[in-house]
RNA sequence: CGGGGUGUAGCGUAGCUCGGUUAUCGCGCCUGCUUUGGGAGCAGGAGGCCGCAGGUUCGAAUCCUGCCACCCCGACCA
C-alpha cells in the first residue's frame, strides 16, 4: 500500500509515506485510486469542515444537495465545461447485473439492462446545479441564490496521488446566482478570500491570492480566482480555486430572471471549492521527519498528557493530578487526551503522538508529583520544559495560540524566501532547479510563451498575483513588453 | 493510451537466472516473566491456495501461455 503514496521526489516520499501511512490520516485502498480516510484523518477534515461552513454561513449562504448522476444531456449543455471534463469522466451504462451463465457464482453485466441515456458521475456539478436553479429564479427577488453544496465528485485521472489527486475526493463546491456583473465578481473574491483567510488564520498555510492565466482557467470560466500555496519541497500547490461564471452556464441552462424593470435577464454565477487536498498541503506544509505537524487550530486533539508510573499507586496519584488539570483545560476549550494505556510505554507514546502532530504533550511522573509540576513538550520546536502546575491550564492555552502563529510565521519565510524574482531565462531555469519554489517573471501575457516554457521546464504559471506591481519590464522568455510579473512554478 | 517494472503472512522482504525435504529474514501480532522520564529485553507461539487461470513435469514460488492488479516515467489534472 505504502507504494501508492510515492512521490516525484525522493525525500519527500520518505517523510510522505512515514507520514501519511504512520500518521493514520488515509490509506489508498487500492480501488482506482480511490483513498481511505481513517478515522483521525477525519476529524482533521471535520475539523476543516466546520470553520469553512461557519465562514460560509457567515457570508450568506445555505447548505443543500445534488445528485451524484448527472445525464449526459444535462452535463454537455455547457459547452466549454463539459469538453474540459470529458477525458476524465466515471459513466454509468447499466443499472443491473445477473449471474453469469458462463461462470457459475460469478457476476456480468446485464446486456438488457442498458440505460436510456448514460449518466456522469459528476466530476463538479454546475451542470445539474444550473439546470435546477432555472426552476428556482423567476425574479430579481429570488437573488441572490447563495448555496454550497459538500459532496464526493470523481474525476478519473490516469494517475492519483494521495489526498492531491484521488478518482474520488470530498470538497465543498459554492454555486451562486446573482442579478449583476459586479455581484458576481465581487461573491469570486470574496470567497477566494474566505479561502485565504482559512488556510492563513486556520491551516497556517500561507497564500498567494492570484487570478490564472487564459490556459489554467477553469472550463466554463471567465475567470478564475486562486489561493496558491507553496510546499516544502519547492513545489507549488493549488489549495482553492473560485471562478466568475459571467453569464455562461446560465445562456447554457437558459436561467433567466425579471428585473426591477421587467427585462428578461441572464443570471450571472459564480462557483468556488476547496477539497481534501487541503489536507495534503497540511501535510506537506507542516510535518517533519518525525511525522505529521498540526496547527493547533486543526488538532482533534490538542494537548496529550502522558503518565509516568511504576506502581498503581503512582498512576492514581497522577491521575488525579491530571483530572484537575483536565477539567481546568475543557473549560478553556482545550481538547485534551489522557493517554493512560498500560499496554504501552512512555517513549512509545511520545514517538506515537509526535507522528500525530498533536501540538502540545504534558507528560507527568514521580519526580513532577513530588514538586509539583508538569512536563511541557512542543511539537513543532520539540522543546521541554518543566511547568509549575499554578496557572498551567492559562499557561497551555497561551502556547496553542503563539504555536498556531509560529506555524505560520515559519511557513511563511519559507514561502517568501522561495520567491525568486528572475530577469531572463537562464536565471530563470536556474532558480527552477536548483532552488525552486516560485519564480517571479515578467510574461508577454501569450498562451504560446506560456506553453513552450512549460515545454521546456515543467514549470507553469500559478497565478497573476493580484498585488502585482505594475512595473514596466521585459518578458522572460521572449523579450516582449510586459506591464506585470506573474508567480510561475512546479507544480503538483 | 504508450514505455518500463513488481506481485511471496498485517507491513517490508529472501528465494526465481539453474525446478527437488517442512518457503527465508525483519517489523508487527499472541503468551509468560522482567521492565516503564524517549519507540524495552529474554523465552515460547500463531499466522502463507508464493496475484489468478491454464500448461510442461515424477515434482512448480521457480519454466511457458493468458489474464488481473499495483507501482514508476509520459500525456491529463484540484
Amino acid at each position: 500500500m505504502s507504494k501508492n503514496l510515492t512521490t516525484r521526489s525522493e525525500d519527500y516520499s520518505k517523510w510522505y509515506n512515514e507520514l501519511v501511512v504512520k500518521a493514520d490520516l488515509a490509506e489508498n485502498s487500492g480501488v482506482r485510486g480511490c483513498m481511505v480516510i481513517k478515522p483521525y484523518g477525519y476529524a482533521i477534515w471535520e475539523k476543516m469542515q466546520g470553520e469553512l461552513d461557519r465562514k460560509f454561513k457567515e457570508t450568506g449562504h445555505q447548505n443543500a444537495y445534488f445528485p451524484l448522476f448527472v445525464p449526459k444531456s444535462m452535463f454537455e449543455a455547457e459547452e466549454k465545461n463539459a469538453e474540459g471534463f470529458a477525458k476524465e469522466c466515471a459513466i454509468v451504462t447499466h443499472y443491473r447485473l445477473k449471474n453469469d451463465p458462463d461462470k457459475p457464482g460469478k457476476l456480468m453485466v446485464d446486456p438488457n439492462a442498458k440505460l436510456e441515456e448514460e449518466l456522469i458521475v459528476r466530476p463538479t456539478s454546475e451542470a445539474i446545479i444550473w439546470s435546477t436553479y432555472k426552476g428556482w429564479v423567476q425574479s430579481y427577488r429570488d437573488l441572490p441564490l447563495l448555496i454550497n453544496q459538500w459532496a464526493n465528485v470523481v474525476r478519473w485521472e490516469m494517475r492519483t496521488r494521495l489526498f492531491l489527486r484521488t478518482a474520488e475526493f470530498l470538497w465543498q463546491e459554492g454555486h451562486t446566482a446573482h442579478a449583476t456583473r459586479e455581484e458576481a465578481v465581487e461573491e469570486s473574491e470574496k470567497m477566494m478570500n474566505v479561502y485565504a483567510d482559512f488556510a492563513e488564520n486556520f491551516m497556517a498555510i500561507p497564500v498567494v491570492r492570484g487570478i490564472k492565466t487564459e490556459t489554467e482557467r477553469f472550463a466554463g470560466a471567465e475567470e478564475t480566482y486562486c489561493i496558491e500555496a507553496l510546499m516544502q519541497d519547492g513545489k507549488a500547490l493549488q489549495a482553492g480555486t473560485s471562478h466568475f461564471l459571467g453569464q455562461n452556464f446560465a445562456k447554457a441552462f437558459d436561467v433567466k430572471f425579471a428585473n426591477a424593470e421587467g427585462k428578461q435577464e441572464y443570471v450571472w454565477g459564480t462557483s468556488w471549492g476547496v477539497s481534501t487536498r487541503l489536507m495534503g498541503a497540511l501535510v506537506m506544509t507542516h510535518s517533519d521527519d518525525k511525522g505529521l505537524v498540526l496547527p493547533p487550530n486543526l488538532a482533534p486533539i490538542q494537548v496529550v498528557i502522558v503518565p509516568i508510573h511504576k506502581t498503581d499507586e503512582q498512576l492514581d496519584q497522577i491521575t488525579a493530578e491530571v483530572n484537575v488539570l483536565t477539567a481546568q483545560l475543557q473549560k478553556l476549550g482545550v481538547s485534551v487526551k489522557f493517554d493512560n494505556r498500560t499496554t504501552q510505554k512512555p517513549g512509545f507514546k511520545f514517538a506515537e503522538w509526535e507522528l500525530k502532530g498533536v501540538p502540545v504533550r504534558i507528560a507527568i511522573g514521580p519526580k513532577d508529583l513530588e514538586n509539583g509540576t508538569f512536563e511541557i513538550a512542543r511539537r513543532d520546536t520539540a522543546t521541554k520544559e518543566v511547568v509549575s502546575k499554578d496557572g498551567i491550564a492559562n499557561y497551555i492555552s497561551d502556547l496553542l495560540e503563539q504555536i498556531q502563529k509560529d506555524l505560520f510565521n515559519t511557513a511563511l519565510e519559507y514561502r517568501n524566501s522561495h520567491i525568486t524574482k528572475v530577469e531572463n531565462f537562464e536565471e530563470f531555469k536556474s532558480v527552477l532547479n536548483d532552488k525552486g519554489g516560485f519564480v517571479s517573471a515578467h510574461w508577454d501575457g501569450t498562451a504560446a510563451t506560456e506553453e513552450r516554457i512549460q515545454e521546456l521546464t515543467k514549470a507553469t504559471i500559478r497565478c497573476i498575483p493580484l498585488d502585482a506591481v505594475e512595473e514596466a519590464g521585459a518578458c522572460v522568455f521572449t523579450g516582449n513588453p510586459s506591464t506585470k510579473r506573474v508567480l510561475f512554478a512546479k507544480a503538483y
